[in-house]
DNA sequence: GGACCGCAAACTGTTGACAGATGACAGCCC
DNA sequence: GGGCTGTCATCTGTCAACAGTTTGCGGTCC
């Protein structure tokens, strides 16, 4: 009471002003630059003109630059020295190595869920699975997709600390890097969902161990769906020899579309 | 040997001109601020006056602007607008958190060891166990430590990819953030070095299942034995109620301490 | 005709400077 | 005397400019 009183009265709309006062532009930017990225407006690959960004932001190189750097640590792109930066090249071994940490880090989460066994958040994770049986029955892949995103979110938020969390987001992120593919068909719709169900059936069961291994056998079959649709043709020839991930060297995109400015029209 | 002879003949020492030319001196900025928050020389909570560490450093205050905002999103440091950025405050839960997550990742690298079963790598490992035992004979909680870093970077350089390893790397420097404290008592050597031929045996006798969880339960034991010491005195008040790693409103250090530069003396 | 060399443009790396904000101190009013 | 307001110093956020490097293109020599 006495905090609300000392408060402006108009806080209700969080835009405008109060970006604006607690974000610095960098750090917008660099919002701006991972959703480009996750979005695939960036593709894999691309390489990132710093002025060329800072003009299509309206902002000075700077902070487009900080916000680069930023990007690099977290593993999104990386960074050559008086070459430029360009989006990661994620190859076919490490989007499996990074299913194998997230289905380490998803048995965590389902263990603890297990232990804790709270009714509300079961709960609202039944109502996901029903959700998702819903969207499966009516060939909805989008919603499925949709839903799928939200049930592990809630399994990580319920189950695990906030650095696990964000541990999960960015390799999840890092898998996005992997080329973009079509999202779920329809028998691994029936097959992924039922693998939620026998997660929350352990959760339910409060047998930490069982949900543990069901929610590690969950993405491992999700890193099996997606080894099985195998590499798109595109891809085949560099994942097989090339650890990537610095593409000047490595994959033969950018470095020869490089400075298309200089040519008038 | 045709790159060899492309190149130029004093390839011999790699510091100084090689540096310069291939790092940027952001990146080399970054490392040293990493540097001075490991070895404790910017200790946890610890406020970054750019300018004062750009002077220190000899540089201008762009790269290091863009070494902190890297650091920040590795977790290393957390900034405040208009405000300034902090060395990261790891709370008790957190450093917990981080030893699940150690946990789980180990628990993998030793299953892929056990796996594999590649028998040079596995005499490595024993020839460290062996030299820990040593110096734990001799009472050398120095050498062990040591020893014992090289143990489990070798289990993850064997065991594990890359990004696993950046992982497993990045949570050690978080955990180092949780205050400085005795590295290890002679009866934790002794337990810990017990856990480590445990591991050993199960990696040897090809058994994943059982060298996962010897891996595991190895961290375990040092998440328990890092809780059994306790948290020290200082620590005891904001670990209990604050979720930290937001200095200037949670944690009372830094915000007092600022801006003492007016008074001439 | 092919390969080597030099030139120029574009871009990154780095610096210095300016504007805005924050926090503290001093003075003033009640 | 206590609380509040105005002012000031310091620091961060941002921008614009300079310097160095890489790269692509054209000319020239063999």
């Amino acid at each position: 009471m006495e905090d609300a009183a000392a408060e402006p009265a108009q806080a209700e709309a969080p835009s405008a002003l109060d970006i604006v006062r607690t974000r610095s532009l960098a750090s917008l930017v660099a919002q701006e630059l991972e959703r480009m990225i996750l979005s695939g407006a960036l593709p894999a690959g691309e390489r990132l003109n710093e002025q060329a960004l800072a003009a299509r932001l309206g902002v000075s190189r700077g902070p487009v630059r900080e916000a680069v750097r930023g990007l690099e640590r977290s593993g999104l792109v990386v960074a050559v020295r008086n070459q430029g930066s360009y989006v990661r090249t994620v190859s076919a071994a490490e989007a499996l190595e990074i299913y194998d940490l997230r289905a380490a880090i998803t048995g965590l989460a389902c263990a603890e869920l297990a232990r804790r066994r709270d009714a509300a958040g079961l709960s609202a994770l039944r109502g996901l699975v029903r959700g998702m049986d819903a969207a499966r029955r009516a060939g909805d892949a989008r919603a499925y997709y949709a839903l799928n995103l939200d049930f592990h979110d809630a399994l990580l938020r319920q189950g695990a600390g906030p650095r696990t969390q964000r541990l999960h987001a960015d390799l999840g992120n890092e898998l996005h890097l992997f080329r973009r593919r079509a999202l779920v068909e329809a028998e691994n719709m029936r097959a992924s969902n039922a693998e939620h169900a026998t997660i929350l059936r352990a959760i339910a069961a409060g047998d930490p161990a069982a949900a543990r291994a069901a929610g590690e056998a969950h993405i491992a079959g999700g890193k099996r769906r997606f080894r099985d649709t195998g590499p798109d043709k595109t891809e085949q020839e560099e994942t097989d020899h090339a650890g990537t991930h610095d593409p000047p060297p490595g994959a033969g995109g950018p470095r020869r579309a490089r400075r298309r400015a200089r040519d008038p029209g």
